[in-house]
DNA sequence: CACCACCCATGACGCGTGTCACCGCCCGTC
DNA sequence: GACGGGCGGTGACACGCGTCATGGGTGGTG
């Protein structure tokens, strides 16, 4: 019997999620959390064989989760799931420790077998999003041009980015300009959104 | 036996939903749909007591789904199930018929719930999501503002909005500027932002 | 009919922004 | 030690953009 910790916020589809393992004999759901801080008590607390942790959790990343998770519990199969898969949250979740990486789009089977696989300590990354994390690469950026096109994500003016990243305006523009260029984005607005796509913020 | 039709994009989801309301004895899944448009193929075939649709699909809203469905099958519960309840969505759900609308966060239980209560001509809203409908209240933006503000989504440069739109530069760069100052934000992106939030684009 | 809201457009003003050149500083590698 | 890359900063220029005043056209309402 594989015990399984089911992390996510939405509390309609983790509720589904413990259904549909449920149906499996050699599964059983032994936690639930609605949150990440929420995640690492229940960890902590009963000890899962695998855990599988949705990646947008309002408190924090769920790939920043597992990799606590992969320190506190070795042992611990470590499974993400997402809507939005994103290339860079693939390589990010790989370098926290994780083992299985699927996208919510993948049939119902896939599910519980790649939670049997985790177990086995195999691996299993969705071939598509895999194709795509190859093809798009690591992020050209440099850490602080991703730090100020995050601060620029908002919308905010220029003196606001500034001001929250303690840099002087001349610099942020800069940073910016040399992001967008680097993402051929003609604007800094449309750099925030292919960097997102990417995953590289 | 209540007959069900489920329509989400996500496969995984789609399914564990299915698990869980088939864990009901009076529930049954007739049908299942991972578009729009089968969805309405799928309702056509299975003529279901109830349909729960997801609110983002990738060939068309969910909402205008259910408007096509109440025509078509006027005895058929309309239920819209999202993952980011937005106040204007829930307004042009309930213009369109739908007589159940509950974000993802809400209890396991409540599905099925809902599910009955709509068979039995019932209605239900999430009380948080129409707490916030009420406060919010209708879009300030006339129908022009919020296609201009849509096509703005994207950080697209005034000149290609107004290419895109059929419009001069200038009328677009007024629209924008009409749309900013009703939402109360310091520029389109931000206004951008804020519709977005509350269902408007 | 007058009135008003919406739509489209033009022109002008001033600020925010994107871009570039150039500066110094630190820290790694060859 | 020289070199290169990331980091922070300054100054200048030109364009995009936000804002406003103003105008004409349309359709619905009192």
């Amino acid at each position: 019997m594989i015990r399984v910790l089911l992390a996510d916020d939405e509390n309609l589809v983790r509720s589904a999620f413990a259904a549909l393992l449920g149906l499996e004999d050699d599964l059983e759901v032994v936690a639930q959390a609605s949150s990440g801080a929420e995640a690492l008590a229940m960890a902590r607390a009963h000890a899962p064989d695998v855990a599988v942790l949705d990646l947008q959790m309002p408190d924090r990343d769920g790939i920043s989760v597992a990799g606590e998770l992969s320190t506190l519990l070795p042992g611990c199969g470590l499974v993400i799931v997402t809507g939005h898969g994103r290339p860079g949250h693939l390589k990010r979740a790989l370098e926290a420790g994780v083992r299985g990486f699927l996208p919510k789009t993948v049939s119902a089977a896939v599910l519980s077998d790649v939670v049997r696989t985790v177990h086995r300590g195999g691996r299993y990354v969705d071939p598509e999003l895999a194709a795509e994390a190859i093809s798009a690469g690591d992020s050209p950026l440099t850490p602080r041009e991703a730090d100020v096109l995050e601060l620029a994500a908002g919308g905010a003016p220029v003196e606001e980015i500034a001001a929250r990243a303690h840099l002087s305006p001349g610099t942020v523009r800069n940073h910016l300009s040399a992001a967008s260029a680097k993402l051929g984005a003609p604007n800094r607005h449309a750099a925030v959104d292919t960097a997102r796509r990417h995953g590289w913020i």
